[in-house]
DNA sequence: CGGAAGATTGAAGAAACTCAATTTGTGTGG
DNA sequence: CCACACAAATTGAGTTTCTTCAATCTTCCG
């Protein structure tokens, strides 16, 4: 055997992946490990601008964020259109089409991105094996489910300042978790989608960046967002103003 | 060995149950429930009223519906609350627990209830052991995930009348798929916590509720409602008016 | 039957939306 | 590299929708 195959670079390993304690592989020893590599398809690139999956395709696979940043939206049999996530490095996609077998979301990368592929009925097999991946999936989608929760109170209960300001302590906050500068975010998605995601038009997304501009919380440079007080941001949404 | 013990009644079992369709079992051969049927201390009671669990308990089991009807909701650290489902007969609560061990909602009762509680860590030890049960609560968790959507593009996406509407046929789809009348509904929950679910103040539940009666698409008798048209319902949450 | 909680309705106000004009940013070709 | 064209973002003014506050009315229990 000459030079090492794709398969088995080192690199492009779970082992040697710097999510590997956000993504699946959290928790498990080396032989573990081995078993999930075996399975994953590596760095599966994605332009921006094109889908990865689309609502109706066949489920056949989960996908890992491997880079990149990716919006799932979703269309209701009347038209409405729903941004559901942004998922980032170390996010599972996808997990929606387990029940039916199909996707029921859409997913498009936002800019330049990688994802790492596994298929789902030998994950599956692969669980009943590895009770420590089986617990790990399973915190996946309770995760998941938890973020949703999340975004119902965003959606159900703020006002557009409290919901932009709650969008943009998610993202710092998830950043922070991958070890990432944490306040400074380069937001790859448009202010329309900004506000999709959370229920207000691009209008209003807009002036309460302003708003929070003008209050000295963030500082904006076209796409790029800087959190000048993260501390206040944080208590404009703990306590639905500043200086309460 | 005199009577049958409450364990083994057969009136108490998966096999026999109403919901096995719509619950865990589903799929399952008979040994296989009766693998499962170990496992679940079935029938607890809980009174209207009485929390199931609350937000920080830990995490120890999972909770089907038996019987009744539940609300989840949660408080964020401002103290803001969204109730994020109605649970009825055949669906889980706790999932959202998995991920960190404690529960993050808080369940209550409706009205006088019965859940069947499956402890999580020997639930997991027996989805090993049986693939399609495993398969089946994997579609359970990525059914709640695509309901927990739906409800985020009812949030982001409609107005008042569309978000009271699309309630109503949500209960009455899911009351159909337990072969209950689904067209004459008695809502459990009050107007503030229907309006709370949905983004919505009282007073605006109520007035959407005044507006599909003069329409004639339902008819109101204290909390009992009754969809007197089915289609025109549909037609209006597809098309967001009548008769378009 | 009586009281309290829940539900309905009305009127006035606030929040977010729509429409429209302007500015800024981005990418392409000269 | 700059100029241009197009897309995205910002800002303003007026309108709609939902909320708030308040006054009944109804339902549910004791």
């Amino acid at each position: 055997m000459g030079v090492a195959s794709f398969e088995t670079n080192l690199k492009n390993r779970c082992s040697s992946c710097s999510l590997r304690e956000i993504c699946l592989p959290l928790g498990l020893d080396a032989e573990e490990l081995d078993k999930l590599d075996r399975l994953v398809k590596r760095r599966r690139r994605v332009f921006a601008g094109q889908h990865l999956f689309r609502a109706g395709d066949s489920f056949q696979a989960l996908a890992a964020v491997r880079s990149g940043f990716f919006k799932i939206y979703e269309v209701s049999a009347g038209g409405l259109e729903q941004i559901t996530a942004f998922p980032m490095a170390g996010e599972l996609m996808g997990l929606d089409g387990i029940s039916s077998g199909a996707h029921i979301g859409n997913a498009i990368a936002l800019e330049d991105s990688e994802v790492c592929e596994i298929p789902f009925p030998r994950l599956e097999g692969l669980l009943s094996d590895l009770p420590r991946l089986q617990h790990q999936f399973h915190r996946l989608l309770s995760s998941a489910i938890a973020s949703d929760h999340n975004l119902m109170m965003v959606l159900g209960t703020m006002t557009a300042e409290l919901k932009v300001a709650a969008f943009l302590l998610n993202l710092s906050d998830r950043l922070h978790a991958r070890a990432e500068p944490a306040l400074v975010i380069h937001l790859p998605m448009s202010r329309e989608d900004i506000g999709n995601h959370l229920g207000l038009k691009l209008e209003t997304v807009s002036r309460m960046f302003s708003k929070l501009r003008d209050d000295g919380l963030i500082r904006t440079e076209g796409r790029k967002t800087e959190i000048c007080n993260y501390e206040a941001l944080k208590g404009l949404c703990v306590r639905g103003s500043l200086r309460a």
